[in-house]
RNA sequence: UGGGGUAUGGUGCAAUGGUAGCACACCGGACUUUGAAUCCGUUGAUCGUGGUUCGAAUCCAUGUACCCCAGCCA
């Protein structure tokens, strides 16, 4: 990937540098991305992922994709498919280390009996809510199992016959023999198999017995070299454990490192409340454009390129933090307006008349993609007598300041004349049918020699040859800031904000009749807009908002 | 009443014993053929209390607040 930002630096990379220094890990940075195939990747994996690949290059290191698949249950190639395609879109390689925790369950069986047979494991019959009991509370210690200390013979036999599906989901467990009065209850004698007559993703009815993340995690870093192995914080109290295992299997440490997760406001983030959403039919799916996954930021028209730039600047820690999605929307903008091509639409349709222009005429003018830049390449956009402008562009009685079209008011239409007011046709209910004006014939282009001044400036579309399209506009899908944080008694979901979105059919310049799927535009003076490229045909386009322009005249009126 | 973490402007991140800085947001102003962008400027912070030191966000003591852990989920 090119190199947009300078090296990151952070706690982690303090960590890194630290062990360069002592030679730890002889110089090598080799880190992992771990999902588990059971959802969608949201932007608080983007901070994982990029964090993962980032730091790696940065320091000239690699980076494998790792499936965490060990609860068959929940898994699904489905999900596989879909992480591997938001990684590479953005912009992330893993080259040829695609792996599987579940490529690596001979090996952990194997581990299994080891620990066995050092006395540091044991075949468990107690049920799922004995175990509970026997645990302890977190300021109670646990008390041991009965099976605790049965026979290393025993034990084996029985894991054996486990794996032969001699028992039922549920009924027994190896579990690890480490300290049942441990402050920290994961140290409690911690499952490491379990039975699970399930069919699995990838090992299909081979197994019908399972390791548990915890058994797993830790070893699989160890089994690819992983060195420097970031996960979020809740991570930290199993770190004992996953050291715990390295240590008594005598294989490769890799360092654990725990940072906080992204959190955005107005949205929720956990993957179970996402899918709340999609199933309560609020939302069209997990790419519907409102939602935080990475699908929806690539349909909604998101440039990869600003999501790493957005990473990259709210930065890396260990305390709990909530990004105003202000900064996201920002930094989107900031990257759209650099290669968004300019373009005109109206949204809110309102007919305008040019009384002194000829009925019959029509001009077009070559209008540059980017206004700013003297070199950039123009389109044509035709003119003509009828032409569309927004509805909130002219006001009969305008507030002071206004600068649009009013009775008292030349304006210009952008690149093309001055008008001013003449009259206006409303039907019997009030509405505006049409706005008449007139045109100074000395302003073409948009400026006159007389070099008189025109403070607004608004943007047209020739109403003869303008393009039918719907386009999207949306909201927040929550209007709290905190959506999870809700007064007790409250559910989130409750809090949809039900108009998150405004279908609208616009009015558009002719060119846009050839945009492609993928091409994100500015459409001057309202937002960025691109082709919704799961419902867009040519026959019948539409459009999904991206983002508004800053809005400051509507902030204004506040 | 266990253990593990975290506290710096509204938000997020820096400052690693030596002038508390950056980004977003906010509020002013300039410019403008996008009320965008750009440019300039103004507010505003070290969780509390003691201590060490010429000097503390940083070190020590103590207190407080918040987060995580009692799945055979990850």
């Amino acid at each position: 990937m090119t190199d947009e930002t300078p090296k990151r630096s952070n706690f982690i990379t303090d960590i890194i540098d630290e062990h360069n220094r002592i030679g730890r890990f002889d110089g090598r940075v080799h880190t992992r991305f771990p999902p588990e195939p059971n959802g969608y990747l949201h932007i608080g994996h983007a901070k994982a992922i990029v964090l993962d690949f980032g730091i790696a290059q940065d320091y000239g290191g690699k980076t494998n994709l790792r499936f965490d698949d060990t609860n068959p249950v929940k898994e699904d190639v489905e999900y596989v498919d879909a992480i591997k395609a938001d990684i590479r879109w953005l912009g992330f390689d893993w080259e040829d280390r695609e792996f599987y925790a579940s490529d690596y369950f001979e090996q952990l069986y194997e581990w299994a009996i080891k620990l066995i047979k050092k006395g540091k494991a044991y075949v468990d019959e107690l049920s799922p809510d004995e175990t509970r009991e026997y645990r302890g509370t977190l300021t109670q210690p646990g008390k041991n199992s009965p099976w605790r200390d049965r026979p290393i013979e025993e034990s084996l036999d029985l894991l054996a016959r486990m794996r032969a599906g001699e028992f039922e989901d549920g009924s027994i467990t190896l579990r690890a023999k480490i300290d049942m009065a441990h402050p920290n209850p994961l140290m409690r004698d911690p499952v490491m198999y379990r039975v699970l007559h399930a069919e699995h993703h990838r090992t299909g009815k081979a197994w019908c017995i399972y390791p548990t993340y915890d058994f797993t995690h830790g070893q699989s870093d160890s089994i690819e070299g992983i060195t420097h192995s970031m996960c979020s914080l809740e991570f930290e109290n199993h770190r004992p454990l996953y050291d715990w295992f390295i240590q008594e299997l005598e294989i490769f440490a890799p360092q654990q490192i725990e940072f906080a997760r992204l959190n955005l406001t107005h949205t929720v983030m956990s993957k179970r409340k996402l899918r709340r959403l999609v199933e309560a039919g609020l939302v069209d799916g997990w790419d519907d454009p409102r939602m935080p996954t990475l699908v929806a930021m690539r349909r909604r028209g998101y440039p990869p390129a600003a999501i790493r730039a957005f990473i990259d600047t709210v930065g890396v820690a260990k305390s709990e933090n909530f990004i105003d999605v202000e900064l996201l929307e920002h930094i989107i903008r900031d990257t759209l307006n650099e290669t968004a091509k300019r373009r005109m639409a109206i949204l809110n349709p309102v007919k305008v008349i040019i009384d002194n222009y000829p009925e019959d005429k029509e001009e077009w003018f070559d209008i540059p993609d980017f206004p700013y830049d003297a070199n950039s390449a123009t389109r044509k956009v035709p003119f003509s007598r009828e032409i569309y402008i927004e509805a909130d562009d002219f006001m009969e009685s305008p507030p002071p300041k206004y600068f649009r079209l009013c009775p008292e008011r030349e304006v210009r239409l952008m690149n093309a004349y001055y008008i001013k007011y003449k009259d206006i046709v409303k039907d019997e209910e009030g509405n505006i049918l049409e706005i008449h004006v007139t045109y100074d014939p000395e302003s073409h282009g948009g400026q006159t020699a007389d070099k008189r001044k025109v403070k607004g400036t608004i943007h047209w579309v020739s109403a003869r040859h303008a393009v039918d399209a719907e386009t999207k506009l949306y909201e927040q899908m929550f209007l709290d800031k905190y959506p999870e944080d809700l007064p007790e008694g409250e559910n989130f979901i409750d809090h949809f904000n039900k108009d998150s979105i405004e279908v609208l059919q616009a009015k558009l310049e002719p060119s846009l009749a050839e945009a492609e799927i993928g091409e994100v535009f500015q459409f001057v003076r309202d937002g960025y807009f691109t082709l919704d490229p799961l419902t867009s045909t040519p026959e019948k386009p539409s459009w999904i908002r991206t983002l508004s322009l800053v809005d400051s005249w509507a902030k204004m009126q506040k």
